[in-house]
RNA sequence: GCGGGUGUAGCUCAGUUGGUUAGAGCGCGGGUUUGUGGUACCUGAGGUCGCCGGUUCGAAGCCGGUCACUCGCCCCA
């Protein structure tokens, strides 16, 4: 280690900006709570697997922004680059097949080695849900109503737009991929190479590309939405219905699409363009192929992800960090007897501190500069009294009391 | 992984066409004040100018490399 640093796009979180992060924490996990979601914890490494065979040999998390690694009893471990993946494995663990409905909260760091910038990092926070063993529409709608709900109560959803498509089953995909392929291949000369190489691993994708020759190309391709068979096509009316009985806007954003297989039908995105490229807040979709890629029994699920980190940069909130009450002797020998008094503050759930050093002038520059509301103070007069000197520090005024008087003035 | 921008004190930033001991404001320490803060005044500390190399009599400033951050691409939360 050349010099004390953190490993590149890995940063510290320090008080400030960790409160951030725990309300949006907070608030989102309280929102799962209410609509029945549990908490549920993961390890944040499992072997490969996990990850790789959901996610594909050929995706870009996989390929080339994984954290794999072996570890000392040879076996292929890896840092996990989502959520989801180590939720339905833990579910099909514990057998919960027998028991479904099962839904599922959680947050926690996630890593994938990319390019850091702002709102993106090597080590971030996710929040996320799975509603896992119901392939009814309404699962849908209560995965985005709660996504919708959860951006409200942060007071953001006035910068945010919700873009919702369906990739339809499976037979509806590959009949449009089909047709896409078709299309696309006859404009291949004028297409960008990223996209040219997208058409050969993952058609779909080209849809959304940024490239503005694509874009053109784009714009007059076959939409998904003709290509859907009925079952398809009515459950996604069925839920754009429920967002119009939640009176959540959206728009239909018909080049929304998902690169991983095991997506189907609904995806859903709410992004924002207050965080440049990382636009992207919360998003999500239904993945009812996974847990059979796992390994496990083919059950149904839908869920969404959050970032944390472009959340918290989202959330105006003032730094709360104020000091109920300071406590100062007139020398040291008066901090033993301080120690007794504070422990009877804090017992009452006041947040307290003792100003060990420093003469007095300097104890209540100590006191005014952690923004302290008052502070107690005690020396000779005040032991001679069986009393202590309370003084409220905006105003400056002062008086002798017993504890309880003080705590009584504190609380009420 | 590709392209652009930036990097000087804890923070925000000056620093002329390359020229002695690199500056300001805020913040921090000490004092005016041995039981009274916020204000004011006085005073002090703090920099290998991101790092390494090159050009030059001489580099914070020029050149090359590298690291980090940042913007766009890619990808995604």
């Amino acid at each position: 280690m050349e010099k004390l640093r953190t490993v590149r796009g890995v940063h510290d979180l320090l008080p400030q900006e960790l409160q951030q992060h725990n309300i949006v924490i907070k608030t989102g996990m309280e929102i799962s709570e209410k609509y029945s979601y549990s908490q549920i914890e993961t390890p944040i490494f499992e072997f490969a697997e996990v990850f790789t065979k959901p996610l594909g040999k050929s995706s870009d998390i996989v390929t080339k922004e994984n954290y794999i690694f072996k570890d000392r009893s040879n076996d292929e471990l890896m840092l996990r680059p989502e959520g989801t993946s180590g939720v339905v494995r833990a579910f099909l663990n514990a057998g919960l097949v027998q028991n479904l409905p099962q839904r599922f909260s959680y947050y926690g760091p996630m890593f994938r080695y990319e390019r850091p910038q702002k709102g993106r990092l090597r080590q971030f926070k996710q929040l996320g849900i799975e509603c896992l063993g119901l392939s009814s529409a309404m699962a849908d709608i209560e995965v985005i109503s709660l996504g919708h709900e959860f951006l409200d109560k942060l007071k953001i959803l006035d910068k945010i737009e919700l873009k919702i498509n369906t990739l339809g089953d499976s037979e509806s995909r590959s009949k449009y991929r089909n047709v896409l392929i078709n299309y696309l291949t006859s404009y291949q000369s004028k297409l960008s190479r990223e996209s040219l190489n997208r058409l050969m691993i993952n058609p779909l994708r080209v849809l959304d590309s940024k490239n503005e020759e694509d874009q053109k190309i784009v714009e007059h391709a076959p939409n998904i939405l003709d290509y859907l068979n009925s079952d398809s096509k009515r459950r996604f009316e069925n839920i754009c219905k429920g967002l119009d009985y939640l009176n959540i806007n959206y728009t239909i954003d018909k080049n929304l699409v998902r690169g991983l297989d095991y997506y189907c039908h609904t995806a859903f995105e709410f992004t924002t363009n207050e965080l440049g490229s990382q636009g992207t807040l919360l998003a999500g979709g239904r993945y009812d192929g996974l847990s059979k890629i796992l390994g496990g029994t083919d059950t149904p699920g839908v869920g969404w992800a959050a970032g944390v980190e472009r959340l918290a940069l989202m959330v105006q909130s003032e730094f709360v960090n104020k000091t109920d009450v300071v406590l100062m002797g007139q020398s040291e020998n008066f901090n033993y007897l301080l120690l007794p008094i504070m422990k009877k503050l804090v017992q009452k759930g006041l947040r307290s501190e003792i100003i060990y050093t420093g003469n007095f002038s300097k104890k209540l520059k100590r006191a005014n500069k952690i923004n302290a509301s008052y502070a107690i103070i005690l020396g000779e007069e005040e032991i001679n009294q069986n009393m202590i000197k309370f003084k409220d520090l905006s105003s400056g005024k002062e008086k002798l009391l017993n504890l309880d008087q003080a705590i009584k003035k504190i609380t009420k």
